[in-house]
DNA sequence: TGTATGACGTTACAATATAACATGTCAATT
DNA sequence: AATTGACATGTTATATTGTAACGTCATACA
């Protein structure tokens, strides 16, 4: 693999723009497998999400896609969202009713998220073992898993010392310009 | 404890009507440690909950509280269930925007469900280990935990056989009447 | 008896999501 | 070049899910 990405990356210092440019690479290499478009909408739904390590609402998501001159009605935001997601290239965080990019597009995952509820980061975990223990709790009902949601709410390392329960604002997320 | 109730019990043949009693009782004790109220309305949406092993919609539950004489207006319905979810006695489905009842209330416990995409059947699963694996997760990135949400999408048993990719109608899931 | 608290009811609205259909674009074929 | 088919996009309209805010009523307790 071209570069590393581990867990919990959302939450450290790092260098965006190559991460985001990174997983836009491998997002395209990953379509380009399947025999499917990166259209101009969709490549800048998953640029829009690229930009930070946080969830965005189908309606924020929208919102710049009009701003940019495509359409602003609700469809355009979630046919692009919804196919990037079907492609694995993004995530949906049903806890916030949102969308996030994925962090390592291409390879298999059940992925489980950690997300900050001061600063609103979301990480993308490493997380083999809960998908295991997940599979294993099913097997021993006769369940047959086809998809999972795994996510998980809390504080992220920068915001667990500056927040107590919910007062002055936190710090915000490890997250530069992307293009 | 008074009586057993094991993982996917919501797939297997068993007495839904002591099944339901049982969680009723509990529930009762569990929020008279707390010192709370078990209220007429809060009552009858739980017990809603209880006639089956599915997630019902807040606008579902609304429906049948508003026929047994209850207001009609959502916040009618969301209220009775956010209290029973602050309690512990009900869960939110995040993947079906929906509830269902607790089936072992008064334990603590970061449940995962297993949700058949069949015949809509929902169990609360055994799952300890998903629940350490994901605290391991988390522990390694320095990310403090609050509250999970754990939820597998597949085919439970009984439909396993029956449905191949969606078509046919399966079987309903495991439940009888309550009162 | 007054007063505080919490539960319930209602109006009104916000936020999220989808159905259905029209238009456009592009590439493969004729 | 014209035709066709597949798929992406744009638009209208509406469905579904969830809350804010305020008034009323009952209970419990000073």
């Amino acid at each position: 693999m071209a570069h590393d990405h581990p867990t919990g990356l959302a939450f450290a210092p790092h260098d965006h723009d190559r991460c985001a440019g990174d997983a836009m690479e491998r997002a395209e290499a990953a379509l380009a497998l399947q025999g499917q478009r990166l259209t101009p909408v969709r490549r800048r739904t998953l640029q829009i999400l690229l930009e930070s390590h946080r969830a965005l609402g189908a309606y924020d998501v929208l919102e710049r896609l009009a701003s940019d001159g495509y359409g602003n009605q609700p469809p355009v935001a979630y046919r692009a969202l919804d196919f990037l997601e079907e492609q694995g290239l993004v995530h949906r965080i049903r806890r916030l009713n949102a969308f996030t990019a994925c962090m390592h597009p291409g390879e298999t995952h059940a992925p489980a998220f950690l997300i900050c509820r001061e600063c609103h980061a979301v990480a993308e975990a490493q997380a083999t073992g809960v998908g295991q223990a997940l599979e294993a709790a099913a097997k021993a009902v006769h369940f047959v898993i086809e998809r999972s949601t795994v996510e998980a709410l809390g504080l992220c390392p920068a915001c667990v010392g500056t927040a107590g329960k919910g007062g002055e604002k936190g710090p915000a997320p490890v997250t530069r310009g992307f293009a």
